[in-house]
DNA sequence: GCTGAAATAGAATAAATATTCCAAAATTGA
DNA sequence: TCAATTTTGGAATATTTATTCTATTTCAGC
């Protein structure tokens, strides 16, 4: 009994989750040419709302025929079945917010409402960059490297500032010890930092001097050095253990750092659970 | 000769701008029916690439011969050149980026790249909502007492301190004379609040004392006052000559700031400016 | 209230699109 | 290699969807 066969009839799939999650499932013993079809619409799930069947079966290159087989052996009862759950779905996010965004723009350049639509984008596009971007791999071992330390010290100096407070401010809600090294009266408090803590330093070009030269001290007193920049070239990569890269969006001279903050947070919230 | 002559043919819109322009200049002068058309269209513009002409005419309470004219009178052949434009169009945020924020969720809940997730998304709601929920007039008021006064004094502090600094920063960088009031040392500088400065005020929920008491003095001093809160009726808005709300969606604990963030470099941007 | 022009609704038609079906090709297992 | 089974392509058909056309209604000016 075959993929052709519509007695392996399952449920069709009533959500985009339901629809990627059973994608996922059949998509490894599937014959070449459904296999196409699968891929196709792995990488291409958003058009299906707007493409016909002829269209969709241009792009993964296979006939219409094709593609009908392989919305049932999804679960559907024909292509127009699956394309009604993908333009019903079609919904949610923005029912209103492009047009409002072109409203804002309308004040005309330079006015307050459409600087607010420009760095609400610029936030957008780099919350929606850092989740295609982000290295699994190396938030996991940051966030058991942070674990590991008796007293985390953040450093995070101009634009990055306020990223270090909300992190020590997290740190401090958690109850993770943790230590704010801001600058304040010029002291620095290198002798704070004792082997078994790490360091967590935070600098984005034109990088700060005084971060670099903390990394580096940090580094030769055999503490481990997690960097949260943007860039793997960074000058701060040369003294880490983990590097953190998140790609900021700027607007006109300044960083939206909804990215970093985002990233920041998941970094704080999973060491204090991780500490537990 | 009427709207249904087809002979004063004008150029079909080329891009969604173009199609918004069009609209705004034909919507006041249209018979009944087609007026509908215009209303429904302007208010689910978004739609148009996913619906057939009868869902459309059924959600303006049209028939659907009614709905061509419409497409024809903006210059297209008919609704199917119409919705060619709004399918090229259609580049939702989500070509990629909401597989990847499924795959990081997949860590399970509580892992690192779970929780990026979830802040990923907060942040990106807290954007959307802050686009449709702005007040431009009282933006536009706040940006105005900002412009005039001498000095700008910013309060923030806890959570919202992230934010006063930034803000701080961005003054500075744009040459524009303001003070931080950042709590060191359990000083405060109130007597530095002179008749012609303002204060621009953060505070969320629950309220931070030091502030509010600071706005009520600045209140007193005769200065003006600029709030930036989570609700009109916070606490904060009672020694406010504006008040600015930001929507922020907290995930577990821990407010995103993306809004905030946004607001606040908006307002700085724009008083920078007005004050050159 | 009459007249001519504009607007409208809905039925008729045309076009596009989806779906089925089956003969042919490919694959599998002995 | 052969026979049974699965997969495939494309032509034939069914269905949906867009578009046009026309008789009827509405409206503005007189």
């Amino acid at each position: 009994m075959g993929f052709s066969d519509v007695n392996d009839a399952v449920q069709a799939p009533a959500t985009v989750e339901e629809f990627r999650d059973r994608l996922t499932e059949v998509i490894d013993d599937l014959p070449r040419r459904l296999r196409q079809c699968a891929d196709y619409i792995a990488a291409n799930t958003d058009r299906i709302a707007v493409s016909t069947v002829a269209d969709l079966a241009a792009g993964a290159d296979v006939p219409p025929s094709a593609l009908m087989r392989f919305c049932q052996i999804l679960g559907f009862s024909g292509f127009s079945e699956m394309q009604r759950l993908f333009r019903g779905a079609y919904a949610p996010g923005w029912p209103d917010y492009s047009t409002r965004l072109k409203n804002l723009k309308d004040g005309g350049a330079g006015s307050p409402t459409a600087l607010l639509a420009e760095f609400i984008e610029a936030g957008r596009l780099s919350l929606e960059s850092l989740a295609t971007s982000v290295d699994e791999g190396v938030l996991a071992q940051s966030v058991q490297i942070l674990s590991a330390a008796e007293t985390i010290h953040i450093i995070g100096l101009r634009r990055a500032f306020p990223v270090a407070c909300y992190l020590a401010y997290v740190f401090e809600k958690m109850e993770v010890p943790a230590m704010l090294h801001d600058g304040v009266g010029k002291l620095d408090h290198r002798f704070a930092l004792r082997p078994a803590d790490a360091l967590l330093a935070i600098t984005f070009a034109p990088y700060s001097e005084e971060t670099l030269t903390l990394a580096q001290d940090a580094r030769g007193r055999g503490l481990s050095v997690v960097a949260l920049t943007d860039r793997l070239t960074s000058p701060l990569a040369k003294s880490a253990d983990a590097v953190l890269t998140v790609p900021e969006v700027d607007f006109g001279a300044f960083r939206s750092l909804s990215a970093t903050l985002a990233m920041a947070m998941a970094l704080a919230v999973a060491v204090g659970s991780a500490r537990d």
